[in-house]
Formats: C-alpha cells, structure tokens, sequence
DNA sequence: TCGTTTTTCTTCGAATTTGATCGATATCAA
DNA sequence: TTGATATCGATCAAATTCGAAGAAAAACGA
C-alpha cells in the first residue's frame, strides 16, 4: 500500500551509489555543504554531484539549498509548515475575524486542520462559554489559553508535520459528540462542487464533523477554489456557509446559490 | 493535470542556507538582534542579510522592528516557549537527560503531566523508534518534531493551566495499550510510601499508566520528598525505578531499597 | 568482439544570489 | 515642529549556481 522511503543501508529498488552514500553521510556528520567541495571530495565533475543531490533530495534524504544542501531535519518540514502559515496570512486573519464574529457565545463547535482553521482558534480568544472540540494539537493549546473555553481534543496518532490528529481513532472520538456549528478547512474545491483533501486519513476526521454538527461552517480563501486533490470529503450541499476572502470565481458564484450555501466574504482592509 | 503555484509538494519554497539558519538560531537564543550585528557576524554585507530577514519575516519565523529583529511569539512558539521554562531548571533536565540515557531506542512509553516529564520529552528527540502515548498536549507537541517518533494522545478535556488531557476519557483511552515503560511525574512522596497528587483527575491517569505498563519509572526532583497531596495514586512498591536529582532523604533510603526501587541520582554537573 | 545501457563530462542559456547606489521613510534630539 | 542621522526597500550589474541537452566514457551482456 504504501512505500515507505527506505533506511540508509538496507537495499530497495533504487540503491545508491558509494558516492551517494558517502555524500549522504557527509552531510549527516557536517550538517551542511557546499556542492564544489563535494565535487572535488569525490574528484568528479559538479554536474555529477548535482544530479546525486537531485536525487537524494527527491527522495527526502537531505534538502538544497542554492550553493549547497544540507540535512533533513524535522525542522525543515516543520518551516514548510510554517511557511504555509505565512501563505495569504491577510486573507486568512481577514477570514478568521468574518468567523469569529459570526460564532455567538456560549455555543458548542468543532475544528478540524488547516491553518485558517487556525488562525479562526486565535480569534475566539475572547469568547465565552464556547465547548471546542478539535483534532488539532495547535488549536488544542491556542484556546487551552481561553479560562472560558472547554477544550476537548480527540485522541490518536499525531501527524508530525502539523500537528494534527488523524486516523480511525480520531474519527470515533469526534462521532461521540453533536455540536452546533462544525467548522471545517478544506485544501480544495473544485468545479463540480466536490470539496477535497490529500490525506485520506483527515478527510474521514472531517467527514465525521460533516455528520456530527446542526450546521457546517466552511472556511477556504481563494488559492483554494480551482485547485485539484485526491480525496472527496463531500460536496457543497452540504454546507450552510462560506468564509471566504475574495468574491468566488465563475462559476462557483452560482454553483453555491444554487447549493444554498450563504457566502460571506471578508475583503477590505483589516489594517 | 495542470500544476498549481502552491500545492504542497510544488512549492517552490527552498530550504533555508546556513546563514538563514544561522540568524534563526541567534535570533532564537538571543531573542533580539541588530541587523548590523548579523552582518558582520556573517561577513555579508547589510543589504543581504536585509533580503534574508524579508524572507524570514514573511515566512513568520521572525518580526522585524526598525534597526533589527526579534523573536516571535506564535502559538507555536507559544508551546516551545513554556517548555523552555521547565528546561530551565537544572535539576529537573539533569533528571531527564538520566531517564533518557535510560530509555531504549524501539521501545513504547507512557508519559503523564508535570514540567519534569516535558523536560523529558525534550530529552528524547534524539531517539529511533519510539512508540509515545501521552496525556500531555505540550510533551505531544515536542515529540511531534522527532519523526521517528510516533506519538498517540489520548482525548478528552484539555485542562488550560497546563495543557493536560484529564478525565474519564483520557484513561479510557490510555487503558486500551500496554507499553513497556510507563513514566509518571508526581506532585508528592510521602514519609509512608505513598504517592499523591493534587487533582483527583490526573490521579486516574496516572493510575492507569501503573496498570498498563510493563516497569514503571518515576521521576521527582528533590522537592517533592515530604511534601503532601490529597489524592493517592499509589505507592512506592509499584515502582521499578526512581530518577531523582539529589540523595533521597531519610528515611526514604531504607523504604526504597524495601520496597526494591532502583534510585537513580542524577546529581553534579551534566558535563 | 560488438551493440546496448548506464554513467560521467562539457557546454550554454537561464535563474539565483550578492553587493552597491539612491531616494524614501523612520527615529530621535533640540 | 524641524533637522540630523540611520535604516529601509527598490533597482541594477557582476558573479555564481543551476538545469538541460548532447558528446564521451565506462560498464554490461551476449
């Protein structure tokens, strides 16, 4: 089902090469280095090593950067989500103040993953009586700071890369509940009204919010219409509202009146 | 297909080169820097570390004030941050850096609340083949970074003072696994042997970590000897061993070695 | 030995990084 | 408020590094 990338020393389809090895553990011992150094440490053309890095970086053994790579680090995936983060922050804080107006008081919610999904946690710090339940580690610990907040997270696996919990365990913990609003992220929406994801494993997490909330609240800024992936976690139809930054592009405009999906886009200036 | 700007996995997002890196790491230790300072350090000239610190401020990994940068405080950050506190404190990471040197690689933990065991998840970032259950969103968060880590949370209510999964749920969720090293903190060891603590909640977890796992470690800095606590979770007989940082005081040597705890004293200096 | 495949080297245009200059903006003291 | 000083971002040219394509060399099997 799936492959996993192999550990360095045991043999697979690809094996690497003594040089590849060697450079691999070059980089392993010194942390970083400088392609010309490689080149005359092996006493082969840059070209030749550049096409080694190429490879190992493929496959996920160390990163490059210009002039040089470096190790792989869990740091490094955890910048690309970082990064991610930084991505349309504008519209996503725009989105999160439209969100966090909407959610009264007192009322009960579910958040899954993404980092608007985020971004709306750090906007309902100042609300009160809310009952929170989420699969998302950094969601979990942004509203653990709100006295009047009960936080509720779901147990399982942990996903390094953000944080977030995922897998049939999660699912099970999330179905036990029914809240009042389901607040759910998503990586796509395409064209024929299917919402979608990458990872299988969150998108039954996101399901579950589908089934278990009296109305689903969805948040998604623009990069996210047109965009393609894998899996379906539902269609429009099922959603009661839209956050989003910039008026949806044909022809999601009346694609979503048509699904009677109230949309409500938060543009302008925040400051 | 047509490929899009910021799908995960096409980013065009490189990986940091040693100098950005570098002032990561200054900016991290320092909390604040000048920009002049980093050039020189780095031997570039101003305008190059300006363009490094442009990219680290839009990616969200610093803030810039006029003249240099600082540190930020995301939520994050925010985790890491707390955990630094407990790191802070001699005595408790000289007691988890012995447990750590203890802990095998390939093997399965338990880990409850308290800033003595975060400073123990801490500890084993650096190690292979962890299986990790916790009912601690902070010693989680840390252990999310190591990936050859797998860590599992148990749900349930998250309790803000200290980001700890407490109730029903969580020991439901923890009494479903049997893990080879079950490692407790402890509010309190009392002159007759027993164990306590001060939430009757945590209690419950604690307790089931006792059941379900194969030895039990127990980590306690030299306060919590004669100190008191309401709840019991147990007593010093359902111990294999106890990280400690200075010689137990009497009479807890003759009730140790009577009740078959191997004490590990964790004193002087780390290096 | 020969033909095929894989690996390596060379060349060249494109992309990235770097340092310098310059006008705009922010900070601070008077 | 004004003016002196320092810092900032934008822009440009030089240097470096990158990837692609093709030729040369080496490894391989029959």
């Amino acid at each position: 089902m799936s492959v996993h990338p192999d550990l360095p020393g045991t043999t697979s389809a690809r094996a690497l090469n003594p040089r590849q090895a060697g450079i691999l553990e070059i980089v392993r011992s010194n942390g970083t280095v400088r392609v010309e150094d490689l080149a005359r440490r092996f006493d082969v053309a840059v070209q030749t090593v550049r096409r080694d890095l190429t490879r190992l970086a493929e496959d996920g053994l160390l990163s490059r950067y210009h002039g040089g790579v470096q190790r792989t680090n869990s740091t490094t995936e955890n910048i690309a989500y970082r990064q991610r983060q930084a991505l349309h922050r504008d519209a996503k804080k725009r989105i999160a103040k439209a969100v966090a107006q909407a959610v009264p008081n007192g009322c009960s919610l579910s958040l899954n993953i993404g980092t608007t999904i985020e971004a709306i946690a750090a906007e309902l710090l100042q609300h009160r009586n809310l009952r929170v339940i989420t699969n998302n580690l950094n969601v979990a610990a942004t509203l653990a700071d709100n006295p009047h907040c009960e936080v509720i997270v779901a147990g399982g696996v942990v996903r390094g890369r953000d944080r977030a919990i995922v897998g049939e365990a999660a699912l099970n913990f999330i179905s036990q509940f029914k809240v009042d609003i389901g607040l759910i992220g998503i990586s796509s929406i395409e064209a024929d009204g299917s919402l979608r994801d990458f990872d299988y494993r969150e998108v039954s997490v996101a399901r579950g919010i589908l089934q278990h909330s009296r109305a689903v609240w969805l948040a998604a800024d623009h990069s996210k219409f047109h965009r393609s992936a894998m899996v379906e976690v539902g269609c429009l139809d099922q959603i009661d509202r839209l956050f989003t930054d910039q008026p949806p592009p044909s022809p999601f405009g009346t694609l979503l009146s048509g699904a009677g999906v109230d949309c409500v886009v938060a543009s302008g200036e925040t400051k």
